[in-house]
DNA sequence: TGCTAATATGTTAGCGATAACATGTTATCG
DNA sequence: CGATAACATGTTATCGCTAACATATTAGCA
């Protein structure tokens, strides 16, 4: 910056306001500026800015399990929205066994970053959650969470997890079954939980039974949900549909079903969650709960960025939970 | 960091000396300055010390298509390997219709973010790649390319795409298939070209014919995939087998196959590529290539940490070339 | 005993920008 | 015509940290 005032005759200030295209600066002064900046191929830095300005224009984005499409759908989200808002995403991912240290420790390095906020867009496993909701006060920057059981004066963006069962559950009573079973995701996870409960509450109030006979327990895999499938056929064996949690499981019940000559969706219904890209294509094609995730990730982004803002601005801050509605397919 | 040196009445420099544990601090001095951090919640600024020492332990990550498994297998890798390593990730997200003007842009917003070198994970389309092999000079920091074609000079990790083909290939002719067709990915895709590189070489190594009759273009989707085998089954109607660029258009294969009672495999054998997780649970399931894309993010990440260091210390800068072998599944 | 090396700490000057204030020049208008 | 507002630019201090150099103390050893 200096070299281009120098070679400009103009203080670094009037280069400054030349790039921020801020105050008053003649039409020839910035002329002349902008094609030495032009000529030394002049790079302000975003870094020195941050520093001194004392906002970076990034938000820190913590993630879990990228692997799966469901978060790297998000995230997809995420990165479009912050794109057309011109901030940067710096990332942090979680491996499997995350705890509170863990959560402390991302944290800081996200603030000693001087990131202007946060989104937290790992699931709520174990103590982590509660240590952050202890602490959120003393974060300097506001923090939004997805894939997190709203609460009250947390920010967060979901989907309407307990919504979506009952659509699924809906749909299947709708079609005449009497017998709805659910193989539910790990029951941590407060999706998981939600789901369930859709599930339940949906039947009771239709004076069906819910036991615990009729549900199994899966961890989101294809795999788990061949054997918790196997485990339903013994404890529930005469249902006539199942409400599974997610799609990956469901899957992996039609392709089981289909080994052992099991018609569906005459002899058992399925209904999935999440609607993966196969899940359309595949014969029979699975009916399933869509969530909009790519949404999720871009209201997350418009709910810290103006956040970050009201916050700049003194303004107080509302904080808000959004739901976004999940349909059937 | 000055109220910790007021503190502990010492100067800012042995607070730095402190927290980074370099040159000599008496072991009094240290816990006293280590009790007066803990006591005031200390947490240095790394954004400061990246100004100072010109070194941010920060990786640009330029995407493309998060939304598709694969890409976000890669970022998986690569975030798995920077946590290891101890470098946070600044992640650019390309959008569909990139060209030159983005490229040097987004080169610009992560130098000016001060990044220590850059991995560009997105696939080359147009000219975005020629401009920047032509300025990758004049760029400040290293750069590793991966789904990309090796070129001399320039670093690069990449699945040995015309490998993985003839592997498939070989199986199928293995198998005793003799007409056996391709279904390609959009051509501006180097992937694509080595695939059908590798089928076209394998069967004329063989004194097979593979003309263009043979082959049909597809976009990737499952939806192009469908359409295409449309025109296959009409430009080629008496092929026996087919070696599919991706697992989502294999799959859209066996699903309209068997809409239309063809027999898989024994009418018409199909290998894809990618494995994508649903290739194991369809039914019946798919024959594919695997590429380990998180293995590809890792090797990214060590191999532009190496260049970093190489530059640090002022040693050559060797560039290499790493293809990751695929397997068949 | 005196000299060198090892240990321990402080001082000063940046890194590359911006905020806040100061100063000078040119319009505008009653 | 002089006062005020709008325009144009410069100066100084600061953001939070580290590199490089300076200085002081203690230890080791011929």
């Amino acid at each position: 910056m200096k070299d281009v005032a120098h070679a400009a005759e103009v203080s670094t200030q009037t280069v400054s306001r030349v790039i921020n295209n801020v105050s008053y600066v003649s039409a020839e002064t910035r002329q002349r500026v902008e094609s030495v900046i032009e000529k030394l191929g002049y790079r302000p830095s975003t870094l020195a800015r941050s520093l001194s300005q004392q906002r970076s224009y990034t938000l820190g984005i913590v993630f879990f399990g990228l692997k799966h499409i469901g978060p790297s759908r998000t995230l997809n989200g995420i990165a479009d929205a912050a794109e057309k808002l011109d901030y940067m995403l710096l990332m942090k991912e979680l491996d499997e066994h995350y705890d509170v240290e863990n959560v402390k420790d991302v944290i800081d390095s996200l603030l000693s970053r001087q990131v202007d906020g946060i989104i937290w867009a790992a699931p709520e496993i174990g103590e982590s959650h509660a240590w952050l909701r202890k602490h959120i006060d003393s974060i300097p920057v506001p923090i939004v969470f997805s894939a997190m059981e709203p609460r009250e004066g947390i920010p967060s963006v979901t989907t309407d997890n307990y919504q979506g069962a009952v659509l699924a559950v809906q749909h299947l009573l709708d079609n005449g079954r009497k017998k709805i079973a659910h193989l539910s995701g790990p029951l941590e996870w407060w999706e998981a939980t939600e789901r369930k409960r859709g599930w339940r509450d949906t039947l009771e109030k239709m004076g069906l039974d819910a036991p615990e006979q009729h549900c199994a327990e899966g961890n989101w895999s294809a795999k788990s949900g061949e054997s918790a499938f196997l485990q339903l056929l013994e404890t529930c064996p005469d249902m006539d549909a199942i409400f599974v949690s997610n799609d990956q499981m469901a899957l992996s019940i039609l392709r089981e079903a289909h080994k052992r000559k099991i018609n569906i969706p005459e002899q058992l219904a399925v209904v999935g969650f999440d609607n993966i890209p196969e899940s359309a294509h595949f014969f029979p094609s699975l009916t399933t709960i869509s969530q909009d995730l790519q949404l999720i990730g871009e209201t997350a982004v418009k709910v810290i960025i103006e956040m970050i803002q009201a916050r700049q601005e003194n303004l107080p801050l509302i904080t808000q939970s959004s739901f976004v509605a999940p349909t059937l397919i």
